[in-house]
Formats: C-alpha cells, sequence, structure tokens
RNA sequence: GUCCUGGUAGCUCAGCUGGAUAGAGCAAUGCCCUUCUAAGGCAUCGGUCGGGGGUUCGAAUCCCUCCCAGGACGCCA
C-alpha cells in the first residue's frame, strides 16, 4: 500500500469523524519542497475554510486530533504556517519501498489499468524525400519517450509513422530520379524546377541506368510510376534505419497511397456530406470547418479536380477513430500549427468529437556550437541531419537532450554540453551514479556480501539516505503525472534530482562500513535504487551502464 | 491585422495543473580524494517570475490589458 494514499485515505476519515463538512472535497497531498515541513503536507484545512467557515489553524487541530496515526504510519504531525499540516512518517514505513521495488522490479513505476485507454500516437511521419533533420530528431525522441510513458502508465498504445507516399512531392521525387537516370545515360538533365538535388537521388538514378536501361523504352506514367515506388522504398529504407539507430521503434507504418486503394478517401467525403458540413463554391468543393471553431473554410477538391492535401488527411483520421482509438495524439513541427483548427474540425464533421485528436506542437530546436548557432553539417555542408547529430555527441545524450525541455518552447541544444564527459553533463550524471551503484554492489559481494531480500532495512535512519528513498517513492506518480499532461521532461528532471540524492548519500555515508547489518540494509537500498533508475532511464531509452 | 507559443538568476531551462523562504545545470569564487568511481560532494554569489491591473486566506501559475520574441495565417504539402 502507497505511503501517500494511505495518509490521503486517514485524513479523509479525520475530515469525517470532526464532522467538519458535510462533503468531503478532495484531499491533497503532497512532498514540501523543504524536507523541514516534514516528508508530506496536506493543503486540506486551507481548503476547508470557506466551506467550514472556519479559522484554518482550528480545522487543522480538530483533524489532527481526529486522525488515526497508526494505521497512516505517522510519527509526527505539526500545524505550520496558514495551515498547512505536515506529517513526518515512521522510518520504517519510508523504508518499506525498497521491498517494493526489489519485488516488483522492471515494473516498478508502471501503472495497472483495467480497462487501458487505446491510445495512437502518431510522430515523425517525414516525407520520404531525404533525411531526417534536427526537428524531426527532438519530434522523434519526443513521441517515443512519450509513448514509452504512456504505455508505463497503463495506456495502451500504437506508434505510427504516416508514410506521404502520394501527391506533388513525391511526383517531384520520381520525375527527380527520371532526370538523374537519362542524365546517366547520356542525355542532358532535365531536373524539375522544384525537383530534388540531393546526393542519394543521383545514385538512385544511376543505379537504374546501369541495371534497367531498359526503363528508358516505357511509357512515361509507366516509368514514373515505376520510379516512385523505388523512390519511396528507397527513402523509407533509409529513413527506417535512421529510426532504429535512434533507438526509435514504430508499431505501424501508414501509406497515404492506401487510403486511395481503400476507398476511404471517398468514404471520409461521403460521411461528411452526409453530416452536412461539405458544399461547392467557386467550382471547389470546400469543407465548412468553420462550424468547429476554424477561421476559414477549406478546399477539400480543387476547381482542377484534384485534391488538396487536407482530404487524404482527413480519410487518415477517418481510418484512426475506425481503427477503434480513444485518444488520437499527433506531433507535429511548429509551422503546422495553423493545420491544428481544421484537421480538429474535420473530425467533427465526420462526427467525431475533436477533443479525440490532441495535437503537440514542437517548437524549435536550435544546435549551439562554441556559443554560435551551428546551421549546417561540417562534413556535409547542407542542413545537419539526425545521423550527423548521432555522429556527433551518441544517442544517449541526444535522446536525453531532445526531451529534457518542455515541447513548447524553443530549445538550444548545447552540442558541447552533450558531448562533455564531465559532471557538467547531465546524461553522464545519472549514468555515474548507475554504474557507482553497480562498483558498489560488485565489491560487497567480493566481500562476500549477497543481497537477500529478507534482511531488514528498518536500521536505515541516514538523513541522505532517507531522502534518497523518499525520491524513489516518488516514481509512479512522477510517471503517472507525466503521462496525464504529456510531459516528457519530467522524466530527465526526476532522473536528475534521483541521480542528485544518490550522489549526496554517496558522499555522507559508506555502504561498504563497519556495520554488516548496515551493509546489507544499505546494499538492498542502493539496488532498489539503481531499479528505479534504470526504470527511468529505460522511459528515454538511454543506457544503464555497469561501469563507466 | 487575426490566431497560436513563449518571456523565471549573466546563459540554458524546471516549477508536479493555486501553496510555505521561486529551484536545477552552466558560468564565477572558495573548500573536500591514505576512505565503496572527484564523471562526485559541500559552501558562496546571483531574482521587480516582461510591465500594469484584477480574482482570494494565498498567484510565476487563473482572468483582463499592454510590451517584446518566434511561428502560423494558400484551390502548397
Amino acid at each position: 500500500m502507497n505511503l501517500k494514499q494511505q495518509l490521503k485515505e486517514a485524513i479523509e476519515a479525520a475530515i469525517k469523524k470532526a464532522d467538519i463538512v458535510e462533503e468531503i472535497p478532495e484531499v491533497k497531498v503532497e512532498v514540501p519542497k523543504d524536507k523541514n515541513n516534514g516528508d508530506f503536507s496536506t493543503n486540506a484545512a486551507m481548503t476547508l475554510t470557506k466551506l467550514a467557515r472556519k479559522n484554518p489553524r482550528d480545522i487543522a487541530q480538530a483533524i489532527i486530533d481526529n486522525i488515526d496515526k497508526e494505521a497512516a504510519s505517522i510519527q509526527e504531525i505539526s500545524i505550520a504556517g496558514p495551515g498547512f499540516i505536515n506529517f513526518k512518517m515512521k522510518t520504517a514505513e519510508l523504508a518499506n519501498v525498497i521491498y517494493t521495488v526489489l519485488d516488483k522490479k522492471g515494473n516498478y513505476g508502471r501503472t495497472e489499468r483495467e480497462t487501458a485507454e487505446k491510445v495512437l500516437i502518431e510522430f515523425v511521419s517525414a516525407n520520404p524525400t531525404g533525411d531526417l533533420h534536427i526537428g524531426h530528431a527532438r519530434n522523434a525522441s519526443v513521441g517515443a519517450t512519450l509513448s514509452n510513458i504512456l504505455d508505463f502508465a497503463g495506456y495502451d498504445v500504437t506508434r505510427e509513422y504516416y508514410i506521404n507516399d502520394a501527391g506533388n512531392q513525391i511526383n517531384n521525387l520520381a520525375k527527380s530520379i527520371e532526370a538523374r537516370f537519362f542524365e546517366a545515360l547520356g542525355e542532358e538533365l532535365k531536373m524539375p524546377e522544384d525537383g530534388y538535388n540531393g546526393k542519394d537521388i543521383k545514385v538512385i538514378g544511376e543505379k537504374l541506368a546501369s541495371e534497367h536501361p531498359e526503363y528508358k523504352d516505357l511509357e512515361e506514367a509507366e516509368r514514373i510510376s515505376k520510379f516512385r515506388d523505388l523512390g519511396v522504398e528507397y527513402e523509407m529504407r533509409k529513413l527506417k534505419a535512421d529510426l532504429a539507430e535512434f533507438r526509435i521503434n514504430f508499431d505501424s507504418w501508414f501509406s497515404e497511397t492506401a487510403l486511395y486503394e481503400s476507398g476511404e478517401i471517398d468514404e471520409a467525403m461521403t460521411k461528411m456530406k452526409d453530416n452536412g458540413y461539405v458544399f461547392e463554391a467557386d467550382d471547389a468543393t470546400w469543407l465548412r470547418t468553420t462550424d468547429f471553431k476554424d477561421d476559414k473554410d477549406r478546399v477539400l477538391v480543387k476547381s482542377d479536380g484534384t485534391l488538396t492535401y487536407l482530404m487524404p488527411d482527413i480519410a487518415y483520421h477517418y481510418d484512426k477513430v475506425e481503427r477503434g482509438f480513444d485518444k488520437l495524439i499527433n506531433l507535429f513541427g511548429a509551422d503546422h500549427h495553423g493545420y491544428i483548427n481544421r484537421l480538429k474540425a474535420s473530425l467533427g464533421a465526420l462526427g467525431e468529437s475533436p477533443e479525440k485528436l490532441e495535437i503537440q506542437i514542437m517548437q524549435l530546436v536550435r544546435l549551439i556550437e562554441n556559443g554560435e548557432e551551428v546551421k549546417m553539417s561540417k562534413r556535409t555542408g547542407k542542413a545537419v541531419t539526425l545521423r550527423d547529430l548521432i555522429d556527433m555527441i551518441g544517442v544517449d545524450a541526444a535522446r536525453y537532450f531532445m526531451i529534457m525541455r518542455s515541447t513548447d518552447t524553443h530549445f538550444d541544444f548545447d552540442l558541447d554540453l552533450a558531448r562533455s564527459e564531465s559532471s557538467d553533463n547531465p546524461v553522464y550524471y545519472a549514468q555515474y551514479a548507475h554504474a557507482r551503484i553497480c562498483s558498489i554492489l560488485r565489491q560487497a559481494k567480493e566481500q562476500g556480501f549477497e543481497i537477500d531480500t529478507e534482511n531488514p532495512v528498518d536500521i536505515i535512519e541516514n538523513e541522505q539516505a532517507l531522502e534518497l528513498l523518499k525520491k524513489v517513492l516518488e516514481f509512479p506518480n512522477i510517471v503517472k503525472g507525466a503521462a496525464e499532461a504529456r510531459a516528457t521532461q519530467r522524466i530527465p528532471n526526476y532522473i536528475h534530482d534521483l541521480a542528485a540524492s544518490f550522489h549526496k548519500f554517496y558522499n555522507a555515508e559508506k555502504v561498504l562500513g563497519e556495520n554488516a547489518d548496515k551493509t546489507r540494509a544499505y546494499m538492498l537500498m542502493i539496488e532498489a535504487v539503481r531499479q528505479t533508475l534504470e526504470n527511468a532511464l529505460r522511459l528515454i531509452d538511454v543506457s544503464a551502464p555497469e561501469k563507466m
């Protein structure tokens, strides 16, 4: 049983017993910032002032008089400030979290739910027309971490990548390949105006020219179609490889082309028409998104008969809904923010709740080196890619840094800091704590000690040790809060706090001291800390090394 | 012009959905290795939480207003 929950119930019972108010409002128990204010505190008395029409300190006293100290493992209670009630817990109870962690192991911090909300999280979804850049790296990191957090917090998560393999830009890709193909066959280069000049396009063209020169005799449409498929396949293979190296895994890859083939574009259109949100004007077909908080109506079918980008996207979201997801989360770049309202509106037009769709906007990342923004890759002279980033600082640091800031702030990524192998670097700081624990445990074992979960831990009373235990105790709530707020940065923040608490303990107290009972108890404790650290690092896909 | 995001220490940012004396890291200064990893710890310095109003026991957090920065406002994707 969770200490906090136990305390909460005891407080509620006390309020009831003291007969202060008819209906008891939600009682909040929190860990005070200042540890001098006890292990836990509640503002219950203050929130009751209005209802009870009494002085908060009097209410606090009434609660204290009626609380069952034994049931909640309370050592000491005091009233402080305007009416906070502070609790000091029995230290033995605090130490019991050690057994919980050692019992649950990799699942410590996981929330089990009876009915898991089905969430589809769509992220990255970069067009298969080139390399992933630094913005995609942030998107990918946040998406993967958020998925992990939601999963750990008891949601049923599906990670999906939407492949834009239809439409204009892919035609351009095909035409660019064609131009390179003919160039390799000795003809003049006829690159389309907004074609792709990347080196890889040239490579594909050359390869096709040497392996399949007969393609030049095909009908143009057929050739373009072939080149489109080959181009998309080639680009996607590259993107998948880069993402895999960045430890980003998807459960599903959804192709835009599939929407045309399945007829879902027509289905979605029919549905919106039936619901009365589609109208014709200026030779085009429009969706009346203004019925749902959009500032203007949007075109679905252009006057030339072709579809806008929005239409297949609507069909895509229609498909998501049809697959039975309760919640759709999309991670978009800042430049797509104007897209939010119309996409939500189209969900409304389909007869679904626009609230089902939750769109998170990622603000810009700037790479900073020697105090200056890095715009170009030194290797290629072009925009810095995900691969460049991995080469520069490694996956662990890149993943950690990309999620340690809230997504709605612009973020300056300090490359020098991410690269430094020192305490300055938060990644190493956390990993170092883990490695230190492993080292201590190794040496303890060499001295003949074993981790024995039957050992008592009530001998632990050192101040830094108790602080550390409180941090371990917080972990499940941190995960839950991060999931609800979709706030990935809370995990690295927590990791840093936990590591700091451990480093403090390390400097204050020795595990391998003179007292063997203490050593045995501390071994259990630091193993619990190690496990918690490992679980937290796993949420952000950063390694937990045993040695450094 | 309209709509989104931001504005917190010299710098980069947290701040758990309204709580106690606003916190980290970097930078600066001074300590701590015969002691389980100094990739660590301790201490000092550093703040009109953009400005001004309001809501209440209580505001960095909620509301209004103004200022500043970035972004979005296509029958592009």
